[in-house]
DNA sequence: AGCGGTTACGAAAGACGTAAGGATG
DNA sequence: CATCCTTACGTCTTTCGTAACCGCT
C-alpha cells in the first residue's frame, strides 16, 4: 500500500511523459522499462487521487488536474535541482535551459549574444523557441520567457530588462533636404502588434504628440518593416537597438531627433519558485546583463 | 549506490532531526527505528556530498550546509504538502502552523481572533509563539511571522495587514480640564521599542509637530505602559485597537484629539515558496482578514 | 553507567524487467 | 494489425528492525 517510489522521481517521470505524450518514449528518455514507466504514472495518481493523464492506445493527454500539476511538479523538481548544485558548489554546470523570446529580438540580438555562455558552460543546452504568440508558461515547460510589453501571468517573477528607446527612422534619400519634417504627412510603414494607425511620439520635455497616419505598408515583422522603410516606402518606428547600426552607416536616418515613441520595456519571466536550478539562474543573470547592456 | 530512498522524506527526517536536536527523537516521531533515521541521514548527506549535522552524543548541531538547507527543506516539504491537498480538494484541513508575533498582539488580539478558526478546522495545530526579538526565520520552523514594522528578511513573502492608528491617551482624572493642553510639558510613559525621548504628531493635514520629553516612565511592554497610564503617571502613545475599550468605557481618554503619531505598519509574512500547504494559506488568509478588521 | 549514534545482519518488502493481455486507430 | 498501455510473475535490490558496538557526559 505505501508506495515507497520517490516522490520527486515520480514527478519526474509525469513530467517527462507529459513532454512526450507518451510512455514509451519516457521510458525511453529515462531508460527504465516502459510498464514502469507506467507503473510510476499509476502510483502518482494513486498518490494524489486523482486522474492525471487520459491513456489512449494513440496519444496520452493531460486531464485539467494533470495540468494543473505539470507546473508545481517542474519547479519542485528544479528547486531540488538547486539544492543538489549549491551543495556541490563549484561544480560545473550542466543540463538544458528553454527559452522562449520573440522572433525579432531572438533571432539577431540574443542568440548571437549567448555565444560566450554557451563557451563559459559547455554542459548546458540552451533551446531557444522564438516566437510572439502570448504563451501558457506553465504547459510549456518553459524555464526562461523574454517579452516586450507587460507578462499577463503572475505565477511568474518578472525582471524589466530594459526599456527600449523607439525612433522614427526613413531612408535619406526619401526624405526631403528641409530640416523641419511634417511627421504626420509622412508615408508610414507601420510594425503590427505596437502600433495602429495612431503614432503617439514624446519630446524631451515629456510633451505628447498624437496624429493618425494611414500606413502605406504595415507588418507583424520587425525585419520587413525595416527593409520596406530603407527602400523608400515610408517611414517607422523602430527601436534603436535594432536600427542601430544602419543609422550609423548612414542606410537609415533619424527623422525626427526631437521625438521619441514611448518606450517599450523587455521583461525576462521565470517560474516563481523560491530557487531555481543553477544553469536557469545563471543564464537569466547572463542574459539580463546583455540586455542591459544592448537594449538600455 | 543508487540510494532509492524517497528524497522528500529524507528531507524529511532531515527537518525533524534538526528540530528535535535528536536521530532518537525524530524517530520516534516519525514511527521509525532510530538505525533508519541514522541511515538516511547519512544517504542525504552522501547524496549531497555535504556534512549536514555535527552529532556528538549528546547533542546534535547543524552545520553550515545544514542551517542553509533546512529552510529550503521545510520549503520544499510545504510545496509537495501543497500538491497533495490541493488534488486532495475539499479534504479537512489539518497539520501545526507554527506562528510568531508580537507579544502584545499576540495575547490580546490573536490568540482571541483564531477561536473561530480552530472551531472550523479541528485538526490544525496552532502553535503561537509571542516574542517581540527579530527572529531567523528560516531556523525556526516557522510558517506565518506577524510583525510590528519592516519585515528585514528578503526571502519572505510579506503582506501588510493594517497601519494601526495610534493616539496619546491618559487617564481622565490625572488630565487638566481645560481643552487645550500643552503635551510637552505633560508627564511622559514611553513604549520602548518604539519612541525614545522624541514624540512626533501629526494633525490632520499632516503637519508635525515634534518634541522632546524625558519621560516619567518607560517600558517595552504595552501592558506596563497601559497600567501606568490608568493609573495616572503619565500619558503615552498607544495604538487605537489596544485602547478602544478603555476609551469607551472611559478609563482612558483621548487627550490630543487632533493629534497622531506615525500610522504603524503590521505585516504578515510567510515562506516565499510559491505554494504553501493549505492550512497555512488558510490561517495567514483568516489572521489577514482579522487584523484587518480590528485593526484598520 | 546510561543515553545516544553507528555498524552488522537477517528478513521482508517493494520495484524492476520480461512476458503476456487488451484496447484503439 | 500494429502500436502502445496495462497487468502478471519471478528475481533481485534495498530498506527495515533487532542487536551488538562504541563514545561521550
Amino acid at each position: 500500500m505505501t508506495s515507497r517510489f520517490d516522490r520527486l522521481s515520480l514527478l519526474d517521470t509525469f513530467v517527462r511523459v507529459a513532454e512526450r505524450r507518451s510512455l514509451s518514449a519516457a521510458a525511453r528518455d529515462l531508460d527504465v522499462s516502459q510498464p514502469s514507466v507506467s507503473r510510476q504514472l499509476a502510483a502518482l495518481e494513486a498518490r494524489l487521487g486523482v486522474v492525471l493523464m487520459r491513456r489512449t492506445t494513440h496519444d496520452v493527454t493531460l486531464t485539467p488536474d494533470g495540468l494543473d500539476l505539470l507546473a508545481d511538479a517542474r519547479r519542485l523538481i528544479g528547486e531540488w535541482e538547486a539544492i543538489e548544485e549549491r551543495t556541490a558548489e563549484g561544480g560545473t554546470l550542466a543540463g538544458r535551459v528553454r527559452v522562449i523570446a520573440p522572433v525579432a529580438l531572438g533571432q539577431s540580438l540574443l542568440v548571437n549574444g549567448t555565444a560566450r555562455f554557451m563557451k563559459q558552460h559547455p554542459d548546458v543546452t540552451v533551446d531557444w523557441q522564438l516566437r510572439d504568440d502570448p504563451i501558457r508558461f506553465a504547459e510549456e515547460g518553459c524555464d526562461c520567457w523574454l517579452k516586450v510589453g507587460p507578462v499577463p501571468d503572475d505565477t511568474l517573477v518578472v525582471r524589466e530588462l530594459a526599456r527600449v528607446e523607439r525612433l522614427v527612422v526613413g531612408a535619406p534619400e526619401s526624405l526631403p533636404e528641409t530640416g523641419d519634417v511634417d511627421l504626420a504627412a509622412l508615408p508610414w510603414v507601420t510594425l503590427g502588434p505596437f502600433e495602429g494607425n495612431r503614432i503617439e511620439l514624446f519630446n524631451r520635455e515629456g510633451v505628447a504628440t498624437v496624429f493618425s497616419v494611414s500606413p502605406r505598408m504595415a507588418s507583424d515583422n520587425i525585419f520587413a518593416v525595416q527593409q520596406a522603410v530603407r527602400q523608400g516606402v515610408g517611414v517607422a518606428i523602430l527601436p534603436r537597438w535594432f536600427v542601430a547600426s544602419a543609422l550609423d552607416n548612414g542606410m537609415l536616418v533619424d527623422v525626427a531627433p526631437d521625438w521619441r515613441a514611448a518606450r517599450l520595456p523587455v521583461n525576462l519571466a521565470l517560474a516563481a519558485g523560491a530557487r531555481r536550478p543553477a544553469r536557469v539562474e545563471a543564464f537569466a543573470e547572463y542574459i539580463a546583463a546583455w540586455c542591459g547592456d544592448r537594449l538600455g
